[in-house]
RNA sequence: GGGAUCUUAGCUCAGCUGGGAGAGCAUCUGCCUUACAAGCAGAGGGUCAUAGGUUCGAGCCCUAUAGGUCCCACCA
């Protein structure tokens, strides 16, 4: 029993069948097979804690077209999926509920913290992946990992303990960036900067021993001031020299500090005067390591002030700040206040305004490390798509610093460092230690921290394939061959993943990235929860189809380039898969029950070789195209194929052969073609819209009942090209024929002449080519032109004034005026054209001659109205002059 | 302050290494032609931001200018 395709595109209930016929059948899983070339990608592993988001489903979309675009070439393709465990969003997210369960993580205490979290990515990881799956992506499920599970903890044990032992990891007391809200240390990558309007607080500090001196400087963060510990001045500037070397008194703490040069300081700007606060500051804290001055820590880790800042002690920074500022006034230290913007880093994820603190944390070394990843790039060994977000990439590789990589978190890998419980040595080992070395000892505390969630995707390309075991799949998947990823996420994750390639396998991780850019909404503002403008890819999904989707997110946008997203983008791939889905309906019809042959290549018109040709050529260049990642390209070439070429011009030409029941031969090459270039488009439409393309296949196959061809699409060949189909000189030929009947309607339609009133319609060609070519077209000016009696003939015989000519290439055509005009007709017409520009014109023309409307109105709107007005005019004088011609 | 990028039809954008200015949507006209009105046929609409330059030839290369977006940067 034959199945048919349904009277109109659904893709409700089609879609998730046929994901789960991929996934019964194995599709999606690869296994190490030598006798195939490889092709692996890893995807970017979203976070526990997300939820499917435009970016999510571009970045995956993305992936699998490439994916089913290599696997359909032959190739054994690795699509590694996994999640991430996302540290410190998960941590919030455990701690929110704790806070709704009116307890807290310290009550808890940390093995039933993890507990719960573990708990909690138990219930609530997996959403993300089977929202995913609503997308149709053909990665490896069998091989999905977790960034935290066993054996990528073993691999981030084992290179913190490699990099420790190589020096390249060393616990440091260094200014690092502080969330005060989130409780830990934050790398420069997670600082992002936000302008925020403010003010410049100008104070002085009263020189000691010189009365009624001061020092004026201007801060934007006042209450640091309880940390300062020197004045620093430029070492040339005359207006300060004679007082370097003294001190001044600190107010509130009565502190003598002492006044200190360094040419860090800008003497053009403000006073030229700076308070040095080490303790809370990147800048002061490099001028106090020159200048040998104490680091007062004055906050504790909630950013209040703690027992450092004398009776301010418990305030929190921004009281404290008020406070102080409010008491300088009154002891007349203040000398004024400025509005002032600025940036100011805050947390990106909570958006708390990060804290500069001195804190003792463990550092990733980066310098060496860096090197073989901006090499890499720079000789061409990692290919960055498109080429100018190297610029970007160098600008992090050449202006790197330490990566402060411990967290004072739960939820992460544990810093795999031990401290003798007995005399207090540092071991950094894989696992336990069993006895000090120093003292014997054999018990051991270890380092609360864990550590930054980027250190563990960092090693993703191979940590997931097995490392440090040395598997076969590392063996044969490594180094993977594209990463596809935002370009906002290149400090975070490319580079890392690119220095640990190099440091851990010796090689880059990946020979190319593919970057896109943001999805944006229709208004080009970036999606926000905020804002409250995101749009939800399942709710898009579930109204027109993941192949709508797909396809929308991926066509007319250059690599790298933010999109907008609208319902109109989307409309437009519903309406080309409903476009696929009736012409293979079409196809379907005129198929049944009938078998189909290989046409011998005689039977084969010049319209068949015209579409074979195409598809060959179409084939080829969208593979071209892919090749190089170009998939908007690709998407829009085979746009073009098939609604252009074959439904608009190939499946009309044809009609009349399929009606015709008594050439069987000819109807049977007609349909052979259908079917050949039918398969041909779906399979180069497969990776694009996996879904319907699927189901077309397999009901053709179905229907035609052909058991030579793989039972899926999607492990189906991809077409190449192919030599025997090469009919150019055909192709050409039906193209001047095509051009020509495009004329014919143009003439047409500007007469307004219906189509069911026939003309005839002489060809007059000199050149015996080209008339050969209409011969074998001929029908098709009948069927697609309204032509009534065709001749074609080296020149012309009936010669009327009054015929309608046309000059095409290689070609000229003559209508006979009489036919295309139906005398009575055209007059009733043109009468009623003419009542209805009178009506026009008497309307326009009291528009504009109502001075009322001329003075008031818009000026665009009078504009219009003038040249609506002149339009209607020619208009008129057009149909009075037919009208006249027509008395005669 | 440095850098990137954009400025092409009314709207959203393509246009790969310089050689015919394009698509979708919108608009207008005519068609319910037995796959599809989520459709068919046709039309109108652009000195490719501005000013120079290189070239036989520039939307594409170079310089400057204007405006938009984004990234980076410790100027208190």
């Amino acid at each position: 029993m034959s199945k048919e395709l349904s009277k109109t595109y659904d893709p409700k209930g089609m879609e998730d069948r046929l994901y789960r016929k991929w996934l019964d059948n194995k599709y999606f899983h690869a296994e190490v097979d030598r006798s195939k070339k490889p092709f692996s990608i890893v995807m970017p592993p979203p976070n526990i804690t997300g939820r499917l988001h435009m970016g999510h489903a571009l970045d995956n979309t993305m992936q699998d077209i490439i994916t089913r675009f290599k696997r359909m070439q032959g190739y054994n393709t690795l699509w590694q999926p996994g999640t991430d465990h996302a540290s410190i969003a998960t941590e919030v997210k455990i701690i929110e509920k704790l806070k709704e369960e009116g307890t807290d993580k310290e009550t808890l205490g940390r093995e039933k913290f993890l507990e719960r979290a573990w708990k909690w990515r138990d219930e609530y990881g997996g959403i993300i992946v089977s929202q995913l799956k609503k997308l149709g992506i053909s990665c490896d499920w069998d091989r999905e990992r977790f960034t935290m599970d066993e054996g990528c903890n073993r691999a981030v044990n084992e290179v913190f303990v490699r990099l420790y032992e190589k020096g390249l990891i060393y616990k440091g007391n260094k200014i690092v960036n502080w969330c005060p809200v989130c409780a830990t240390t934050i790398s420069d990558a997670e600082v992002e900067y936000e302008e925020q309007s403010s003010h410049l607080w100008h104070i002085k500090y009263p020189v000691k021993g010189e009365e009624g001196r001061f020092m004026e400087f201007a801060t934007t963060r006042p209450e640091t001031m309880l940390g300062d510990t020197a004045i620093a001045v430029h070492p040339d500037d005359e207006r300060y020299k004679d007082l370097i070397g003294k001190t001044v008194i600190l107010p509130f703490m009565d502190r003598e500090i002492p006044v200190v040069s360094d040419p860090y300081v800008d003497p053009e700007f403000g006073t030229g005067v700076v308070k040095i606060t080490p303790g809370h500051d990147p800048n002061d804290f490099l001028v106090g390591e020159r200048h040998g001055l104490p680091v007062i820590n004055i906050m504790n880790d909630d950013a209040t002030i703690n027992e450092n800042g004398g009776k301010f002690a418990g305030m929190d920074r921004y009281a404290a700040r008020e406070q102080i500022v409010k008491e300088l006034d009154e002891m007349g230290l203040l000398v004024k206040i400025e509005d002032y913007t600025h940036d100011v880093g805050t947390h990106d994820r909570c958006h708390t305004t990060v804290e500069p603190m001195v804190k003792q944390q463990w550092f990733v070394k980066m310098d060496s490390l860096i090197r073989p990843a901006a090499e890499g790039v720079r000789n061409g060994e990692i290919k960055l798509i498109p080429e100018r977000m190297q610029k970007t990439y160098f600008n992090w590789t050449d202006n790197i610093r330490d990566w402060c990589v411990s967290r004072q978190l739960w939820w992460g890998h544990r810093i795999p460092a031990y401290y003798c419980k007995e005399c207090g040595k540092l071991m950094v080992a894989r696992s336990m230690p069993d006895k000090c070395p120093d003292c014997g000892c054999t018990e051991f505390t270890q380092d609360p921290d864990s550590l930054d969630t980027w250190f563990s995707s960092a090693l993703w390309p191979f940590s997931t394939l097995g490392w440090p075991d040395k598997t076969e799949e590392l063996d044969y998947f490594y180094p993977t061959n594209v990463l596809v990823t935002g370009y906002d996420i290149i400090f975070f994750w490319v580079i890392r993943m690119a220095f640990s390639g190099y440091e851990h396998m010796g090689a880059r991780p990946f020979d190319a990235v593919l970057f896109h850019g943001l999805i944006r909404d229709e208004q080009g503002r970036k999606m926000s929860k905020s804002l409250g403008n995101g749009i939800d890819p399942l709710e898009v999904i579930d109204k027109y189809g993941a192949d709508a989707l797909r396809f929308t997110l991926v066509t007319g946008n250059a690599p790298g380039n933010d999109m907008r997203f609208s319902d109109q983008k989307i409309q437009a791939s519903r309406n080309f898969a409903n476009k696929i889905w009736n012409a293979s309906r079409f196809i379907l019809m005129n198929m049944e029950e009938k078998t189909i042959s290989e046409p011998a290549e005689a039977d084969l018109t010049y319209e068949d070789r015209w579409i074979l040709c195409r598809m060959n050529e179409t084939a080829k260049a969208v593979t071209d195209n892919m090749e190089k990642y170009e998939l908007g390209i690709a998407a829009q070439k085979i746009y073009d194929f098939v609604w252009d070429y074959l439904c608009d011009w190939y499946i009309e030409m044809v009609k009349p052969r399929l009606y015709d029941n008594e050439n069987s031969e000819s109807r049977n090459a007609a349909l052979w073609t259908l079917k050949k270039v039918l398969t041909a488009a779906l399979k180069l439409l497969h990776p694009f819209m996996p879904f319907i393309t699927e189901e077309i296949y397999c009901t053709l196959r179905e229907e035609s009942g052909d058991d030579s061809s793989e039972p899926s699409i999607m492990i189906s060949s991809w077409p190449v090209f192919d030599e025997s189909l090469d009919f150019r000189a055909e192709a050409n030929a039906v193209d001047i024929v095509r051009e020509a009947i495009k004329g014919i309607r143009n003439i047409r339609s500007e007469m307004n002449v219906i189509p069911s009133r026939k003309a005839d319609i002489r060809v007059v060609s000199d050149d015996p080519g080209v008339r050969e070519a209409f011969e074998n077209c001929r029908i098709f000016f009948a069927s697609l032109a309204s032509g009534a009696d065709i001749s074609i003939t080296e020149k012309d015989q009936g010669k009327d004034e009054n015929d309608v000519s046309l000059v095409t290439g290689g070609a000229t055509i003559f209508m006979p005026f009489e036919d295309l005009i139906d005398q009575e007709e055209e007059r009733k017409r043109l009468l009623k054209e003419k009542e209805r520009l009178e009506k026009e014109l008497k309307r326009s023309n009291s528009m504009l001659s109502n001075e009322k409307f001329l003075s008031k109105a818009p000026e665009e709107k009078i504009r219009e109205e003038r040249e609506k007005l002149q339009g209607y005019e020619k208009m008129m004088s057009e149909v009075m002059a037919r009208l006249g011609a027509g008395k005669d």
